[in-house]
DNA sequence: TGACCTATGTGACAATTGTTACTGTATGCA
DNA sequence: TGCATACAGTAACAATTGTCACATAGGTCA
C-alpha cells in the first residue's frame, strides 16, 4: 500500500503516508455503486486511489446533474467541507469503474492540517480545484445553450476516460444534463452532420 | 478598529485581531466600484468589514452572472483560493454599498493557518459557506426555469438588503440573470398578477 | 413648456427546448 | 426461432425563452 500511495499522491510526505497507513481504512466499490448519497451523514474525507467517481447534484424532483469527475490522486472536496462540521452530504457520488477509497476520519483530517504541511497543501489544492471546476460548470449552464453544453459534456467524458469512444446511451447523457433523450438525439444528429461525432448503438465516436 | 473587528468577526481570537491590526491594510470602495476584475492578479485575501459585495462570473461574450452576495463578517473565498497560488481572479466583484475591506497579504493568510486556530476555522468555514452557496446557484440554473430563478433572485436581493422594497430596474435583473429585459418584464407582470409583487418605476415591492 | 432620456409594456415572431407518440432496429434470452 | 426489451430516429406540437419593433409613461432640465 505504501508504494501505491506514494505513486497516487506524490506530494505526500513519508510521515503523512505513514500516518495514513496507520489510521485510515480502505473501502472498495463496484462500478455503478452509489458511494455517497445526498443527505447522508459524513464522518470521513475520501481520497481516491483507484477508479473514477462522478459527483452529482440532485434536484428536488429526482433530477440529477453531473458536476464533475474525481480521479485517482484526488479527493472529494465536499466530503472535506461537510466533514469539517460533521454535516450531511449535499451531493451524490457514483462509481464509474471499480473504485478504491481511503477513508480519513474527520478528527485526523483536522489534526493533520496542523501537523503535515503536505496535507495542508493538498487540502487547499483540493478546495481550489473543485471550486474552479464548479465555476466552469456554472459557466456552462449560465451562458451556454444545450448544444454547447452537450459538447462540453462529451469532452469531459472523453478526458475522463482518456478515449474517443464514449460508451454512452442518449438517455445517459440526457439524465446527467437534466434534459430529455429526444433533445440529446436531435443535437447529436446535428453534431454528426457537422462531422464532430459518429453515432453508433450505445456508443459515440468523437471525431474532433 | 479593534472594537469594530471584534464585533464583525466575533470568533477571532485577541491575538489574531492584534496580528490583523499590525499587518493588514484597509481599503475603501464606493458603491458601484468594481473591487476585483476577472483575470486580475490576486495577492490579498479580503475580509469585509462594511457594506456589501456582489460576486459575478463573467461569460466570454460580456455577460455577467450573479453568484452570491458577501456581507460584513464574511470573506471572499475566491480570493483565498486564488491567493493560495497567487493566481488570477476567476470572478468579478462589485460594491453594492460603500465598502470597507481588510486586505490580508497572501503570506500571512498561510502563516496564520498554522498559528491561529480561529483563523483556520474561519477559512474552512468560508470555503464551506461559499461552496454551499455555489451549489445552490447550480441548482437554480440546472433545475429551474426562469420564473423560479427570478423569484430566487428577488428573495436573495431582499435578504441581502433586509427590505421588501427592491430598488432595481428590469434591465438590472436581466443582466444579472443573463437574460433579456423583455423576459423579466413579462415574468414580473405574471408575478404581479399572482400578487407576489407590486411593480413601480425603478423599484419592486415584494408582497410575499 | 417642450425636448429628451430612461424605464416599462406589449405584440409579433423566431429559436430552442420539452413532450407525446409512434417507428424501427439491435440484442439478449427463453 | 421468436419474444421482450433497450436504444435510437423522428414528426408534430407545446411551452419557454430570445429578439425586434414600437408605444407609452415618468422624470429631468434647459
Amino acid at each position: 500500500m505504501q508504494d501505491s500511495l506514494k505513486k497516487t499522491f506524490p506530494t505526500f510526505s513519508n510521515e503523512l503516508i505513514q500516518d495514513i497507513q496507520n489510521n485510515a481504512s480502505i473501502q472498495s466499490f463496484k462500478a455503478g455503486d452509489v458511494i455517497m448519497r445526498t443527505g447522508q451523514y459524513i464522518n470521513y474525507t475520501m481520497l481516491i486511489t483507484k477508479g473514477q467517481l462522478k459527483v452529482f447534484r440532485e434536484g428536488e424532483n429526482g433530477g440529477e446533474f453531473l458536476m464533475y469527475y474525481l480521479q485517482p490522486g484526488q479527493a472529494c472536496a465536499v466530503s472535506m467541507i461537510c466533514a469539517s462540521k460533521s454535516q450531511t452530504s449535499q451531493i451524490m457520488a457514483k462509481a464509474v469503474d471499480d473504485v478504491e477509497l481511503i477513508m480519513v476520519p474527520l478528527s485526523l483530517m483536522e489534526k493533520w492540517m496542523m501537523e503535515h504541511r503536505t496535507w495542508y497543501e493538498f487540502v487547499i489544492f483540493t478546495y481550489r480545484i473543485r471550486f474552479e471546476e464548479l465555476l466552469e460548470v456554472v459557466d456552462s449552464i449560465a451562458f451556454r445553450a444545450m448544444d454547447e453544453r452537450l459538447e462540453f459534456y462529451l469532452k469531459r467524458h472523453s478526458d475522463a476516460c482518456g478515449c474517443k469512444d464514449l460508451k454512452l446511451s442518449h438517455q445517459d447523457i440526457a439524465t446527467e444534463l437534466n434534459t430529455s433523450r429526444e433533445v440529446i438525439s436531435r443535437l447529436l444528429k446535428k453534431m454528426e452532420q457537422r462531422e464532430l461525432v459518429k453515432l453508433h448503438r450505445n456508443h459515440i465516436e468523437l471525431l474532433a
